[in-house]
Parts: C-alpha cells; sequence; structure tokens
DNA sequence: CAAGACGATCTACGTCTGTAGACGATCGAT
DNA sequence: ATCGATCGTCTACAGACGTAGATCGTCTTG
C-alpha cells in the first residue's frame, strides 16, 4: 500500500493524466493546450483536474518559480494495472479468456509485443502444469 | 448504438450486476443476501442499484405478481468490453503490451483458454503482415 | 379481517465529479 | 511604477454516486 494514490483517477482525470504521460515532464500551459485541441476544455477545467491529481498522488508538482512542472508520480504501467485489476474483479469465471481475446486483437501490438505475450502464455501453461 | 446501456455501470453497480450475472436470473432478495453477505450493503442500498441498473439498461426487470425478476440485459462479455475499451482509451503506445501481460498472468486461464488466446496472437500476427 | 413479513418505491443527504468563472500574485515590457 | 499576460488558488454549481431510512401495498397466516 504505498501512501499516495489512494483514489483511482476518474475518465477525466484519466485524460489529463495520459496527456502528461505523453508529454513526460511539462508545465499547465502544455497540458492545458492539448487538452483544449482534444477535449474543447476551459484552462480552468484542466487547472482543476491537475491539481485533483496531484491531490490523489498520481502527479508530482515541483514548484519552477511561479508555476509549476508536473509529472507522473509512478509509470503509466503501474498506473494502468490497477485500472486493469478494477477490469478483473467485475469480470466472472468464464466471461475472462474471451475477455482477454478481445483485448489482444483490439490493441495493434508490435511482433515484439506479440512475442512477449506469447511468453506469458507460455508461462502460464507451464504454472498451470505445476500448480494448481 | 444500442438505445440502452448508455451510461456504464458504477463500481458500487458492478458488484450488484456481477452477482446478477452468476445468479443468471433472480429475485431482489437474493442479490440482497449475497451482496449483504460481501459487501455488507443495506437490502435498501441493493434495491437502489438494481433500480439504477434497470434505468441504465444493464439488467431487465419482469415482474413476477409483486416482484420482480432480473436478469442481465446482455451478455457479460459484452458489457465487459466496454470496460475494456476504457481500459485501453487510456494505456498509451507503449503500455499495451506491459498490460495485457500483466492481465495475462494475473488471469487464471484454463489451457483452453490459453488456447484461444494464442489463436487470438497468431491471427494479430497474420493480419498485422497483410495490413500494417 | 388483523397482524406481520416482504418487496417495491420515495425521499434524502453528504460526497465526488465535470466544468468553469473570478480573483490575486508574479514576470516581462514599457 | 504600471499594464498586461500568465499561472495558480478559491469558489461554485449541477448532476452523479454511495448509502440508506421511511412508506406503502400485498401476500401469508391465524
Amino acid at each position: 500500500m504505498s501512501p499516495e494514490a489512494n483514489d483511482r483517477p476518474t475518465a477525466a482525470e484519466w485524460k489529463v493524466l495520459k496527456i502528461v504521460y505523453e508529454l513526460g515532464s511539462c508545465a499547465a500551459r502544455e497540458v492545458i493546450e492539448r487538452a483544449q485541441a482534444s477535449g474543447g476544455w476551459s484552462a480552468s477545467t484542466v487547472k482543476t483536474l491537475l491539481r485533483r491529481l496531484v491531490d490523489k498522488g498520481h502527479l508530482r508538482a515541483r514548484r519552477i518559480g511561479t508555476s509549476f512542472l508536473y509529472r507522473p508520480s509512478r509509470p503509466i504501467h503501474t498506473e494502468l494495472r490497477s485500472s486493469a485489476d478494477a477490469l478483473l474483479a467485475r469480470a466472472t469465471e468464464g466471461a475472462i479468456g474471451p475477455l482477454l481475446q478481445y483485448l489482444v486483437q483490439r490493441s495493434r501490438l508490435s511482433d515484439e509485443e506479440l512475442d512477449q505475450l506469447q511468453e506469458s502464455i507460455d508461462r502460464q501453461r507451464q504454472e498451470g502444469r505445476g500448480d494448481g
């Protein structure tokens, strides 16, 4: 249990968070520009969302003079896992397989990623034999 | 666009929805019992959630005498896909592969499911070559 | 028919979320 | 020193959510 990031980001917060992940480390202004371009938000809205993300622990804000430099508190994989856990928590027994198939189909994975996914499956097969 | 199920179920609603999926077709009483056992909810809370799920179109309620028989409006796979889409929408380019690996590792899939997932991957490889 | 059990509906209320305007501090230019 | 462009903070507000008590109708049992 990390003391931070207790609350999951909401849908709107994710849009902002994602922008910060893409920019890496950035000022509010850049986030606002992107958010306005893609989502039509007002600057105020983006600021509020940034603040809430900081409050929730998903973003860190480092003061630079009069403004802030925002950056994600943790790698996106970690963040996504929490959301993925919520998804799995919803699925019932027989529904997980089809769900993953759907996800694989829907994601355009590179050959490399496919290879690694392949490995995960093989590993699962091994474990499945040895364990349960 | 189906005219129903416009709004995604919330986390609390999912807990109730999942129970209905597990029971298949059931009365409020059964859902309430299970929900109380696992979540400690009051009967009233569960009823409210059932009603909201019906309002949102995720559940159908068929009147049987004085009470209702609830059943899911659509197969759980369909329902889960919408949640999965939200998950993918959050992920950025390089994060999807690891995300799927995580999901595969975390889900205990049967050999059969692993086979089918394997097929999905192979198909991806084919398409990746042809399309691109 | 009366009393109790049970299910559905109404109402409620604090909190969270989405969205944003108003305001005050600060930096740069004149 | 002043004016305007910025950036962050405060405040707001409607609608959604989580949670649940109060009620009212009805079926059951005596």
